[in-house]
DNA sequence: TTGTAAGCGTTATCAT
DNA sequence: ATGATAACGCTTACAA
């Protein structure tokens, strides 16, 4: 394990020189930088990742913490959003810090012990008060999601009132007019985003939502299971439902193959859906009609806003919305006639 | 941002004294260390992270890499591991480095830039490269899993020959004789440990195993739904399956209720069971027969033998197994007659 | 183009 | 019990 001060001894030059032939500076001579790369490479010279960052006062990393610990529920988007994330750092070598929750002061810690450069902050609640904090720190950082429409921070956000919609367009132009809903719990700015889109288009037909058939609580498959068993019970199922997310839908089908009810002809079904590589859609049994947009290239392009940032992008240049995409397959159809 | 020169300054006295009070150190008069705990408190003074690593040579934070960015399938258990990890290494304030793998090479830029003091390594495979080389350089790591039967490392793993000799006897006092085995591919030293679990007890019964129904292959629900799928068109689909993840398991059900087979009744499963927060076995629609072991308690674990590893622990100390436990519900019953 | 030397903010050693 | 002061290994003015 060499040093850069015996690596510049080896090579009978200052380590001033050493370490700029290594940072590639323009100002030293081309020869003596590749004399020098040669040898590090050689001695296998590695840089003393500490030493750099006091020297610098940049980590080189950038933090985020695991979400939910309170509740035991960890979230299977999680690790998608983890390996964009993280194969965007890998392409500068940065890396990531990953804390398990202790609440805010989770983030108070990582911000405050200079431990890495910027955080990156999920499922962002309305007035969320890690973001208060931080912003008052001025501590960079990026949110995935937003707490309104046009926040003064940097943040990437899919597009959620429009997707949803778009579902519901698509299913009321198939002459549905019962719909359910079946979204996350209210407090996500998401889930708010996706409810209004869904309103407004019955808004916009002149019809009228029907709040027995809007369902906000925690997307797990038992819910979904569990939701369109209380529907089916209470022998009030709409003709077709949207689900905020696939994993909700895996359990709304199990309900429906237990009931013989067959997906796409007496029930249609659009859900949105992260891409996640351990649940695809399009290999349902019924491939899905969905709002598509892959979690992991949201956490691809956040890393890539983490390194602009520290290279010192504007907040402005920092604000991105994407469109999800709605691909038809086969769990939508015409609404079944009145009986 | 107050530095330890600025705190000293403040209490008229010297940086050495400071900082040994913060650190407990016994030797600092008890009246001085309240005072300046009280002042460090009162102006929030912080020790920065790079200066400490730098002098000390500890990085406080241990190591990860996010496996198989190469097929793109992330791996749901992966998120229930890092979450029981963060979480046992969160008590001591401790944190984990997350890199996207680039195969070998993330391992050895992560042992060589000092940016943590250990790593964890997942899914080993026989004879596996990174634990040769990591092994070689004489740098600290643990090992979820193992390569063979007593390594001469530290690591963790369950008892995954005595969990499927279980499983397997469980089916055959049933009276089954026709097992299927969903395996995960035989690379993995977990996979080989539970297929020789499976074949030991065929051999101490005086049975054969049909080569025909075991089955190694990534353990994706679409693998669960087409072996199963590719049972049925051949007509061998046997009297019991045991499947060496719930995930497969996932995908083999749909296609039983796709065919009308009822599980427990015209076919038994037994399903290994990381115990999965996104996946709960027992709220299947049949509540599966179970090898129970969460992989967040082995997170957990490992993240104690980091801390222990860290403090001097010996190799001997940092070789645990755990068993599995077998949990009997729904899924298994008598073998059906011969038609 | 290269060298000298001063930080960066701690902890550790050695006196006192 | 406390204080000077020297590491720790790098980057970066400033000089040459």
């Amino acid at each position: 394990m060499i040093n850069l001060k015996q690596l510049a001894k080896h090579l009978n030059l200052s380590q001033a020189t050493v370490s700029r032939a290594l940072n590639n500076y323009s100002t030293v001579n081309s020869a003596t930088k590749a004399r020098v790369i040669e040898a590090a490479n050689a001695l296998g010279y590695r840089a003393n990742t500490s030493a750099r960052q006091l020297a610098t006062g940049k980590t080189g990393a950038f933090g985020i913490v695991l979400p939910a610990a309170d509740n035991l529920l960890m979230d299977p988007h999680f690790v998608d959003f983890l390996a964009g994330l993280t194969s965007a750092l890998a392409v500068n070598d940065l890396d990531l810090v990953l804390s398990a929750s202790d609440g805010i002061a989770t983030y108070r810690r990582l911000a405050t012990t200079r431990k890495v450069d910027a955080l990156v902050l999920s499922a962002p609640k309305l007035d969320d008060p890690r973001i208060r904090e931080l912003l008052a720190m001025n501590f960079p950082f990026i949110v995935h999601g937003r707490t309104d429409r046009k926040p003064d921070y940097a943040y990437f956000d899919i597009d959620n009132y429009k997707a949803f919609k778009d579902a519901t367009r698509l299913l009321m132009d198939l002459g549905h007019q019962e719909i359910a809903l079946l979204n996350g719990t209210q407090d996500s700015v998401f889930a708010i985003d996706r409810y209004r889109g869904y309103c407004d288009v019955f808004g916009q037909r002149g019809l009228v939502v029907n709040p027995e058939l809007v369902f906000a609580d925690a997307m797990t498959e038992e819910n979904g299971y569990r939701i369109i068993s209380q529907l089916i019970d209470a022998n009030k199922l709409p003709t077709a439902i949207l689900c905020s997310s696939a994993l909700l839908t895996l359990g709304a089908n199990r309900r429906f193959r237990d009931a013989g009810i067959v997906v796409g002809r007496d029930v249609s079904i659009v859900s949105h859906d992260d891409g996640l590589s351990s649940l695809k859609t399009e290999n349902f049994s019924v491939p899905l009609t969905v709002t598509r947009s892959p979690i992991r290239i949201a956490g691809q392009e956040i890393g890539k806003m983490l390194i602009e940032q520290s290279r010192g992008a504007s907040i402005s240049e920092l604000q991105k919305v994407v469109q999800a995409e709605l691909v038809v397959r086969a769990s939508t159809g015409a609404a079944p006639r009145k009986k």
